[in-house]
DNA sequence: GATTAATTCAAACGTTTGATTGAATCCATG
DNA sequence: CATGGATTCAATCAAACGTTTGAATTAATC
């Protein structure tokens, strides 16, 4: 038994690195293979099929994050009720010191995003089982953190919380646009502050009942412009 | 020459809902002329290829998306310097208004936001000349709107605030975690006003240099947790 | 009613896809 | 050093892919 270990692995390097440049659809099992410099015959017998090689790669990363997301958040909570800054740091953090680590972790969390928002349907249940313990977790601390709030706006907030996390982890430097997003020297503690800064200001936001009505009134009229 | 129009937008049509269910890539022409009732030459006929099929679908809807969006920003500007919360409705309401139409148009922002999280590289310059003079003219319009504010800053958080929106049409009930997000009885008014607060909150929020040093602070020791 | 251009159609092109096979090779064990 | 399971390999499979072709069909124009 030769180098066993070593293939299955390169494949799911290779592969966490190529999905996460043209995303499942975009890369073919040969040129997955033929990259990792393995046969491709490989990748059936150590996986079964490209579906197994594609949650492979995503379950091999996606615990340890999860799990020190879950980590953070006892920690937090054992000095009291952490803060909502604390919460969103135990949320953001773990995914973006994943990023910053040298051994493909950027390209992982570029894939984990783009399952996030790819119509990957064999791997949503997957990504439910994954979540939704954290988020259920997530979504208690932070109904404690915010009391005024009710349970479903603080699951919109946080679906709002979530959609930052992932636009910015897919999006880490400013390429897409011209001057918007952090800029490829920003750094990720820097990027993180301005993350949970930013959040932590739309969690704390006024409900919607004490919301001056005034500045977003009229919007139907002026939202009837000609198409 | 038959139904040469019915065809080209029966194509487009049918492009629309299934690339916007199952990804650019998860569709083949072959299936999706067979779903229009078309035959497969007819799409080259008429595109030419696959690829500008899909530019073809994306710039159908696009460009008044982004003409209301500007043509609302010019209606609040003429009434003196519009509020965040304005030129938030400004750069949200107008592709929320569209995922109302009864005409796929939610198929539509589903297929937006997806492109702007997929790796479309031959959309990536359609897309930049599309969004970069919206995005300036927004860009600009919140730096005058939050002086105390720089530049770059202003750009961070304006990358923030769309990924908010990206993940709030791409996931418009929720469906994807459990009790995140909107729930399917929420009217398009109420999340676009949810939204709003949320950013508009954010948009607002200290800048790094007032925000108070405790409440992250540690990070980086709580952080570095077992892998 | 013939001419012509636009459009549709069935059929096939060559390539690539994920998957499979069976022989060859490797390496720990006896 | 022989055995046998684990692993790799080249070769091949049917299916699906985007694309192309040339003939048939349609609907205006003369």
């Amino acid at each position: 038994m030769p180098n066993a270990k070593e293939t299955k692995e390169l494949i799911l390097d290779t592969a966490e690195r190529l999905f996460s440049e043209k995303g499942v659809d975009g890369v073919s099992l040969r040129s997955l293979t033929s990259a990792a410099g393995v046969n491709i015959a490989a990748a059936h017998y150590h996986f079964g099929s490209k579906e197994e090689v594609t949650k492979a790669v995503f379950a091999r990363r996606i615990r340890p994050v999860n799990r020190e997301r879950i980590q953070l958040l006892d920690t937090y909570q054992e000095h009291g009720q952490p803060s909502v800054e604390e919460l969103l740091t135990a949320l953001f953090a773990p995914p973006l010191r994943l990023a910053r680590e040298p051994q493909r972790g950027y390209d992982f969390m570029r894939l984990c995003a783009r399952f996030y928002s790819e119509p990957a349907e064999y791997l949503e249940s997957t990504f439910r089982e994954e979540f939704s313990q954290v988020l259920s977790r997530f979504h208690e601390a932070f109904q404690r953190a915010l009391p005024e709030l009710g349970e479903e706006e603080v699951g919109l907030r946080l679906h709002f919380a979530i959609g930052v996390m992932v636009h910015t982890l897919l999006n880490p430097t400013r390429t897409c646009l011209p001057r918007l997003g952090p800029k490829a020297s920003d750094s990720d503690k820097a990027t993180l502050d301005a993350m949970v800064r930013f959040v932590a200001a739309g969690m704390r936001s006024a409900p919607a009942a004490q919301f001056p009505a005034g500045a977003i009134a009229g919007l139907p009229a002026h939202a009837e412009v000609a198409q």
